[in-house]
RNA sequence: GGGCCGUUAACUCAGUGGUAGAGUAUCUGCCUUUUAAGCAGAGAGUCGCUGGUUCGAGCCCAGCACGGCCCA
């Protein structure tokens, strides 16, 4: 040892690369746990210890070192494994002369087997007593110190870490598979059937937004990542199928900030003879009963305030937010000059030739949407910005269409949904002429989607639902990379 | 896209112009019921990158990269 020592990653490669040589095989597959942590608990958790010595039997575990307490001839390890942590403790006396030997060897981080019977330690600790030590795998990087949080960007850039450090972090992901799980259920018990629609379209529709383009080289042809389900999914309906949903992701060519992710998983189911009071029932019963599954209440904090999913939930119209909510003057509503000028007053950069509709939205984004904590279905949005959405039956420029806020945040969008044909290609004629203006998000023309309408789609209302909010707000998570497991980051250099 | 903040040992962080620091982790020695074990000792650095100012830069200036927060 009278060289210099080598960094600590060096020093495991070293270590490992001697195992080898001895004869070791670092990565076996054979060893078979029979027994989790948590099994151990709820068994002996609270067994007194003078019971516990009268227990003889032996279980095998198996886990990742997470500390070591290393004496002269015995050691102390926190071993974890996918349900909790345990004390195991290996004494020269009670080991194979290889074993004992082994168990001196292993480094924090490698994964363990270990066979033993139970006991509880002067301090009443439940431990592990090991008859006998396996190397399961080895560690070749340290792990993290275990006194303070790792940086926001190892956390995302090694999840796999994270995970491994952070059982609030397991915890999350657990409960996002949760909330899920629930989801599907919910729509299933109402009679939706699950569908899978295209990832890859030729014309991207169905939402307000930049697709991301790709190419399929034998088809010689341009597709887009989709962004939204939703065309899709109405072809289904003219099919003749009454109740669909795809729970899946979508992808946006929009900028990163702790609500957007470029890929972000949403909710879209359809169900004809409905409307969008039907789809406004449907939303709030399932949020709420994802809430139960993982909150077991409908009341709680979000980033220390409170918000409250006792239902019914408010509904209040888009232009009446505008006025009682955000304090906008009421003439905006009605002259898109004073919308424009009033817009340009709270700060906002407003191109001035866009549709009043748009204005209004710019309008209520600054005033009303921060204001919504507790849920608030927002409905009638002007129809020039609601190009899928069947027009009220009393004034034909807005929409039966509702967004759902909580906590500041668009949460859902849904509508009775437009089956008239004539209509629907006016609409996309709008978006198209907005996009030679310039405007890269409104949507394309879909020949073949007014084709579909054409044969005649039943009277229908569908609901998008963003997931990651809905699981932000389940878990109080404050940015969407907590609740996605592989957020986007650059790559590092 | 804009503003602010950050980037120093494997990890978490100190370090306001004059020899690069701590805790954890690692290594050596002692220790058979400890648990942020303990005691004694040791090693470990492209101070994000590139340029500039200066006798001298981790520190000051500029650009770039990556990340975070806020805004659009």
């Amino acid at each position: 040892m009278s060289e210099v020592q080598k960094s600590v990653i060096d020093q495991r490669q070293e270590k490992a690369q001697a195992l080898t040589e001895q004869g070791l095989c670092l990565y076996p597959n054979h060893f078979r746990p029979t027994f989790s942590v948590a099994d151990l608990q709820a068994r002996f958790g609270s067994t007194p210890t003078e019971e516990l010595e009268a227990v003889t039997d032996v279980f095998v575990l198996a886990g990742r070192i997470m500390a070591r307490r290393d004496y002269g001839k015995s050691v102390f390890l926190d071993l974890k494994d996918h349900s909790g942590r345990i004390q195991v403790y290996g004494r020269k006396n009670d080991l194979s002369a290889e074993a004992y030997d082994l168990l001196k060897k292993l480094d924090i981080g490698d994964v363990m087997g270990v066979r033993g019977r139970v006991f509880r330690t002067k301090t009443g600790e439940l431990t592990l007593m090991a008859e006998h030590v396996e190397l399961v795998s080895k560690s070749l990087l340290p792990l993290p110190e275990k006194y303070h949080e790792i940086k926001v960007e190892l956390k995302y850039r090694q999840r796999y870490v994270d995970l491994i450090m952070n059982d609030e972090a397991r915890e999350v992901f657990r409960q996002r598979s949760r909330v899920v799980s629930r989801i599907r259920g919910f729509m299933e018990d109402q009679g939706f059937m699950e569908v899978e629609t295209p990832m890859m379209q030729p014309i991207p529709g169905g939402a307000t937004a930049r697709p991301f383009e790709t190419y399929h080289n034998a088809l010689d042809m341009k597709l887009y990542l989709r962004i939204a389900p939703e065309l899709y999914l109405k072809r289904l309906l003219v099919g003749g199928f009454n109740r669909v949903f795809e729970l899946n992701r979508n992808f946006r060519n929009e900028g990163i900030s702790t609500q957007h992710n470029p890929e972000f998983t949403m909710l879209e189911f359809y169900m004809v003879y409905a409307d969008y009071h039907d789809a406004m029932d449907l939303t709030e019963g399932m949020i709420a009963e994802a809430a139960l599954a993982v909150r077991g209440d409908l009341s709680f904090d979000y980033q220390g305030r409170s918000v409250s999913l006792v239902r019914p939930w408010r509904r209040v119209r888009f232009h009446d937010s505008l006025v009682s909510i955000g304090g906008a003057p009421a003439e905006i509503l009605t002259d898109r000059e004073k919308a424009l000028a009033y817009c340009r007053s709270l700060g906002a950069d407003m191109p001035g030739h866009e549709v009043h509709g748009k204005i209004l939205a710019k309008v209520f984004d600054l005033k009303v949407e921060p204001q919504l904590q507790d849920p608030t279905f927002i409905t009638h949005y002007p129809a020039d910005i609601s190009p899928l959405a069947r027009r009220s039956d009393n004034d034909p420029t807005l929409t039966d269409r509702f967004e759902l806020f909580i906590a500041g945040r668009e949460t859902a969008n849904g509508f009775s949904e437009l089956n008239d044909p004539l209509d629907q290609r006016g609409r996309f004629e709008a978006q198209v002429a907005e996009r030679e203006a310039g405007d890269e998000e409104a949507q394309f023309m879909d020949e073949d989607y007014i084709r579909a309408l054409s044969y005649g789609m039943p009277p229908a209302a569908g609901v998008g639902v963003g997931i990651d909010r809905v699981v932000m707000l389940l878990v109080d998570a404050a940015s969407i990379k907590d609740v996605i497991l592989f957020p986007h980051q650059r790559p590092e250099r």
